[in-house]
DNA sequence: CGGGCTATGTAAAAGTTGTTGACAAAGGTA
DNA sequence: TACCTTTGTCAACAACTTTTACATAGCCCG
């Protein structure tokens, strides 16, 4: 509960965070309202902001303002001083994106993906980002942020196990770092999805955002004030495996009925093979392809997400009843051919929702598309900003490209 | 996220919690091992039992432990010291437990409830709480919990709304302030008793916490690292209107086929009357007499407790794929019957929970019984004892019983 | 039985971090 | 030009913590 001991530089940390958000926040800002904003004194604006500015990561404008008094001067984030690297692994590619601090993305790379054993498999990515590393011209942060799939032990960057790839206990960080000379932080690829939509996308600036990734599977990331929830041990949002139909059909899980058999991308070409009498031979029928025929207005693709919308609107309308959110975002590979089966969701939603929660909360689609997990990669990689540009342990041993890292002595 | 401003006070008030939390859990302990625990230094440790000392809260045992040096003097909890005074407004009767600083109950006071309007209502009791605070011997913390039904803004003391009594923002801490000198924590009612069951019960020790408490209605609550989860407005954790049955009867919430429609007290005994064919007749039945029945082997009363313990089931597994939680308990007073509920709800969670998740929690049914929230409540001013023995500004005006709350003169 | 060893508790000094109060700087206004 | 308001910085000070040193207290062993 209480875990750790706190001295001085946790202050420190804590406010320097606190200063840095406020200068996001409000952005081009003078020290004098940054002090009103965050309640520290000027004296201690001033101290943290002449750390700040020889990161770059802040500059100082020059501009001023014009009020009663001496004008001020203005900060403001300098959101092309540093990139952040971030990669998700995808079925059949491997993303590679670097955004700016603001997290605009300013470079994006799809790979095909080599899945081999674990091993050959990030001593593969971690040569091909050795590769980008060398030849881009940005200065990168110095981690790099790793969708993958299955649950994983964030602290130790491990995979403690991916269903979808057959692994048990893969330790990314330590294969990739052999490669790289950068931190690897890794994530499940779903709830960095999550995170770049609550941090950049359609959740931005709510403080308590659920995100439903429907692809492929299933997958819900919870974030309680703007942080990830990760649960007890690193399994949440495994809405997948819900029980949707009680009676329903066996599931891999063990279970019947659960959600991603009748609510995911691959439960959708096989409702629409079914329904459309095409026993077996689904080869050439895609999301994508059922998604069109559906604002064609044909019948039996809208009748299946409608089916689906059912499902779905009811798992997310029972998690609003139990987290109280004020931001739901829907997002993933199946939503982002049309508008068709969000509005459809949404109707669901808004039925079987309590009016309280209902109208405490906004639903959006996501803003992201395909590259939801790789911006969420970065958003991790930029949510350590501060701690990697000023904290030697959490950084790592070189330095990319000369950053002019303040050495700030404390041995 | 990052809201407040933190100076050195803030550091003393962590660490000071720390320690008081490492000498609960090691209780008898000398200050050289709570250094060890808490990392903190052997100076930072003497400096806060030194002001810990002279509240009452711990005691020198005096004794020393044999170790290869100079023995330590051991402290540990001095759970007399101070009482807490907790309150649960049930639907029947309101339910006045004091408790000593370990949650023991030490007085317990059952007055039929006299519902009137709000404020003749939390006058009425304002009142009677007065009285118990003179009569009592013990020396209570100065502040009292109540338990309330609806949903609560915790931090202004306010029922927002309550289905139940057909509330609506309720100045419940103003109303009750007016009474008794004593500072008001007000709560959900079936919140505090998994505050309650977590704490001192079945969920104690453990991080992650969810607590279903069934009773007339189904709610629940969500403990992250110890704490309340409380939504992004208090209204997290309503289970009773999440659907269980997508085209079940009409709801008074406006959905259909709500979890409280068919698994809570009300429904079983509905259930049992149907079942039983005594159309509209249930005068007589009650969830007691029903579990009874069960016990003695009656096939309507079995039939009816799996109905509701598939429903439950369900849910709850659903909750523990979401939550990942480490310990899951189970209570109400629909439970406080017998284990037969229990055990077939257990049979359905094991069903139906992914196996990672399922082996990293333990299930266990409610230690509390009907005194669950009233306990819980005494909780939540156990959680800010130190808060109301060190700070003034949270703690109240006038003294109770000559408490020789140390000045520490700040000014 | 005294010296050596280990561990505990405390006191003094030093190093963080923050705030307060004073002051010069910079612009608007009478 | 005199006065007011606001801004940014400097010096002094207050609240934490840690480090270092030391007296204390029991045990072991020669």
């Amino acid at each position: 509960m209480f875990d750790k001991a706190a001295g001085p530089e946790v202050l420190k940390q804590h406010n320097r965070q606190l200063v840095m958000s406020a200068i996001e926040a409000h952005t081009p800002v003078s020290r004098a309202r940054l002090a009103r904003y965050t309640k520290l004194s000027r004296t201690s604006i001033s101290q943290i902001v002449d750390e700040l500015l020889p990161t770059g990561i802040i500059r100082e404008t020059g501009e001023s303002v014009l009020t009663g008094g001496r004008p001020g001067l203005l900060l403001e984030l300098n959101a092309d001083a540093w990139h952040a690297l971030g990669v998700e692994l995808r079925d059949t590619e491997w993303v590679v994106v670097i955004t700016n601090l603001a997290g605009k993305i300013c470079r994006q790379l799809n790979i095909p993906a080599e899945y081999k054993s674990p091993e050959d498999t990030f001593r593969t990515l971690g040569q091909k980002l050795a590769a980008i590393i060398k030849q881009t011209e940005y200065k990168l942060l110095p981690a790099v942020g790793v969708g993958v799939p299955g649950i994983v032990d964030e602290e130790a960057g491990v995979i403690i196990q991916s269903e979808d790839r057959g692994w048990v206990d893969v330790p990314v960080r330590r294969l990739l770092e052999k490669e790289i000379s950068l931190r690897a932080l890794v994530i499940n690829r779903h709830i960095a999805g999550g995170l770049a939509e609550s941090r950049y996308g359609a959740g931005a600036g709510k403080s308590h955002v659920i995100y439903v990734g429907v692809d492929t599977g299933v997958v819900a990331a919870l974030l309680i004030d703007g942080q990830l929830y990760k649960g007890h041990a690193y399994g949440s949002g495994q809405i997948g495996h819900i029980t949707a139909v009680p009676d329903g059909p066996l599931c891999s899980c063990g279970n019947r009925g659960c959600l991603e058999l009748v609510a995911s991308g691959r439960a959708l070409v096989r409702l629409y093979g079914e329904k459309a009498g095409l026993s077996g031979n689904t080869g050439s029928i895609t999301v994508e392809s059922i998604c069109q025929a559906a604002m064609r207005g044909e019948k039996i693709a809208l009748d299946c997400l409608e089916e689906m919308a059912g499902h779905l609107g009811i798992a997310i309308a029972n998690l609003i009843n139990i987290f109280n959110p004020n931001g739901v975002v829907i997002g993933g590979s199946v939503l982002q051919h049309n508008d068709l089966l969000f509005n459809m969701i949404k109707k669901v939603i808004e039925q079987r929702t309590l009016k309280y929660h209902l109208s405490r909360t906004t639903l959006s689609p996501g803003h992201f598309r395909h590259n939801a997990g790789s911006v969420g990669t970065a958003a991790l990689v930029l949510d350590h900003k501060l701690g990697l540009l000023f904290n030697h342990e959490r950084a790592v041993h070189i330095q990319i490209k000369g950053a002019p890292i303040r050495e700030k002595s404390r041995t």
